[in-house]
RNA sequence: CGGGGCGUAGCGCAGUCUGGUUAGCGCGCAGCGUUCGGGACGCUGAGGUCGGAGGUUCAAAUCCUCUCGCCCCGACCA
């Protein structure tokens, strides 16, 4: 490709809408350019580094046994009211209504379309296990698009579902998976670390996410320094301290004026913030839930989500909580009417803790559990921060920010329940399909490899993903041959099958070399009367300073063989 | 949805507080000439419904009202 013909030209200012690294560079390197919030297009160059990895990712899904297909975009509201999902989804669903009013939502994944795909092509076990995949365009209604790629409402995405006759088989094709992903994001030149994640709107139970550690990413994981254990902040646990056994005392009422929140009471009472039950008050579609929680520890939304089963939750606001007869400060299970109380296993150990009198400005001592109040639901709820103790092995936990490139679900059955996929086994018996779900999200792939591979002149691509493997700078000076002979080097090289990005610019040298460094081609071959003088041509990598001579004769062979050893180094754990 | 910020040429910005000729600057773009190993220079030129609507005024980019869009933080989110 000449750069002269090239659609799309670099800049050298930032767009101020860009805050983001990657964002910054994908506009400054005319790869992308907004349409909207959350809406992009992919200039040529965009689209090839997407195209190369979604060439990466459809080697891998056939090695692994998967067929590719495609569903479509358009999708009957009513499949989705079938699972359930639809309530699940919420507002992120984009949803429409066409010209007969029949309702249609946009495509956020494919799980009921898939199922009823293969509803009617396999009912028996011996076409068990099946794995299909498509790459294709998902939208959702994100209520805050951001970081340029990191996350959008309309995107390119990887989704493969397996379908197997029990756990066993899911086992199986989850390993399969992991395993292709593993090679995926290495050929990518993307170091990645799998973590335990929560399954959110997609259901299931088992769940992991590959996640590439960088501070611009939306995640927080936390890891244990010791141990392997490495799990998104939604989903991780913690080794809770156990309190000493306690002989259990008569209840007794103490004012604390002024002490509201547990530091307050803690410090009034001069005891650890341990030794206080925590109140926390929220609406679970629609109705009040009182949570208990050990003072020192904070409560997870999502796990309470979970254990609730709720789909909207949200903290009660102050009206909400008078309203109920509570006492906001101090607030107490004790006594609690017509409320769920939902209690993290906390509260468990240790005994003797001060909690809310439900009267102002007073707390009672020696609260304890299940003696004085019940719990419609004792289980974790706890937040694990970084400082806490890893719940494997004991040892301290650790947090880091990351983009999370990958997700993978062991559903189950509870989609193909609902829609009445069921298959035959050996003796003529129905079950229904055990299923999993496998995604990866192309665009956010994609900013996520600049994420982790740049510098402050630009990107810096590993070979196997890059738009272009050769960027070809002829250097201009008056009565110098340079220009022709990169003409002929372009030729030559075309014809190796080199991918070739040529400069055929009269730029000066400064312009070039800052493009190149930018656009972060791999290899940069500069031909100048310099080089000339000794029949040569530079060969520098984008990776590395230093740059060496090399004859022009038998170029092709050299960057041919420079390419390669990128290309191996990448898949070397395949 | 809550908080903050911003919409003036393809990009980056000034001008708005304090209303007043033809709305500026840099980059980029077009033409001509000189240059050519890390974002060269000179001259000439094109390019603007000042996000939109309504209002106040002799007069609005500037003041008022409404509205649309974009970014950031949070809520939220495979």
């Amino acid at each position: 490709m000449r750069i002269s013909k090239l659609f799309g030209k670099t800049q050298r200012e930032v767009p101020a809408e860009a805050e983001t690294t990657s964002h910054q560079l994908l506009l400054r390197a005319g790869m992308i350019h907004q349409v909207a919030a959350g809406v992009y297009a992919y200039l040529p160059l965009g689209w090839r580094v997407l195209n190369k990895l979604a060439a990466i990712i459809r080697n891998e899904m056939d090695r692994a046994g998967g067929q590719e297909l495609i569903m479509p975009v358009l999708q009957p509201l009513e499949l989705w009211q079938e699972t359930g999902r639809d309530k699940a989804f919420g507002k992120g669903l984009f949803t429409l209504s066409d010209r007969r009013e029949r309702q249609l939502a946009l495509g956020p994944t494919h799980e009921e379309v898939v199922t009823e795909l293969v509803k009617y092509n396999v009912q028996s076990y011996r076409d068990l296990p099946l794995l299909l995949y498509q790459i294709q365009n998902k939208f959702r209604d994100e209520p805050r698009p951001r970081g340029g790629l990191i996350r959008v409402r309309e995107f390119l995405m990887k989704d493969l579902y397996s379908f197997d006759t029990d756990e066993a088989g899911l086992d199986a094709s989850y390993q399969k998976m992991l395993q292709a992903y593993k090679n995926i994001f290495d050929r990518c030149g993307l170091p990645t670390i799998l973590v335990e994640a929560d399954s959110g709107a997609i259901g299931g139970k088992e769940s992991h996410e590959f996640m590439t550690i960088a501070e611009s990413g939306e995640d927080e994981i936390i890891y244990c320094e010791k141990c392997k254990y490495a799990a998104n902040v939604e989903k991780a646990e913690c080794a809770k301290e156990k309190l000493e056994a306690e002989e259990p005392l008569p209840r007794e009422e103490v004012a604390t004026p002024g002490a509201g929140t547990i530091e307050e009471v803690a410090d009034f009472l001069k005891i650890p913030p341990s030794h206080t039950l925590k109140a926390v008050f929220y609406i679970a579609d629609g109705k009040m839930v009182f949570v208990v929680i050990r003072g020192d520890i904070g409560v997870n939304e999502v796990k309470l989500q979970n254990a609730l089963g709720c789909v909207e939750l949200r903290l009660a606001t102050e009206d909400e909580i008078i309203k109920a007869g509570i006492v906001a400060g101090a607030a107490s299970p004790i006594g609690i009417k017509g409320i769920k109380v939902i209690a993290d296993n906390s509260i468990t150990s240790g005994a003797n803790f001060v909690a809310g009198a439900n009267k102002p400005e007073t707390h009672l001592k020696n609260v304890n559990y299940p003696r004085d109040f019940k719990a419609t639901l004792v289980t974790d709820i706890a937040q694990a921060r970084a400082g806490d103790r890893c719940p494997k092995c004991g040892g301290k936990l650790a947090s880091t920010r990351g983009i999370e490139v990958g997700h993978v679900f062991k559903l189950g059955t509870f989609i193909s329940q609902k829609l009445g996929a069921l298959f035959i086994d050996q003796n003529g018996a129905s079950h229904p399909r055990v299923m999993g779900c496998y995604g990866i999200g192309l665009d956010r792939l994609l900013a996520a490899a600049i994420e982790l591979n740049h510098d402050d002149k630009g990107i810096i691509w590993p070979v196997s993903i890059a738009p272009y493997q050769v960027y070809l700078c002829p250097l201009y000076k008056e009565n110098s041959k340079a220009e022709d002979v990169a003409e002929k080097v372009y030729a030559e090289l075309e014809a190796e099958g080199i991918e070739v990005l040529f400069d055929d610019r009269r730029e000066s040298p400064g312009v070039k070399f800052n493009d190149a460094d930018l656009l972060g081609i791999p290899l940069r071959v500069t031909v100048s009367p310099r080089t000339l003088e000794k029949n040569s041509a530079e060969i520098k990598k984008r990776s590395e300073k230093e740059a060496q001579l090399v004859p022009l004769e038998g170029i092709a062979i050299k960057l041919k063989e420079l390419i390669s050893q990128g290309l191996s180094r990448l898949s070397n754990s395949v």
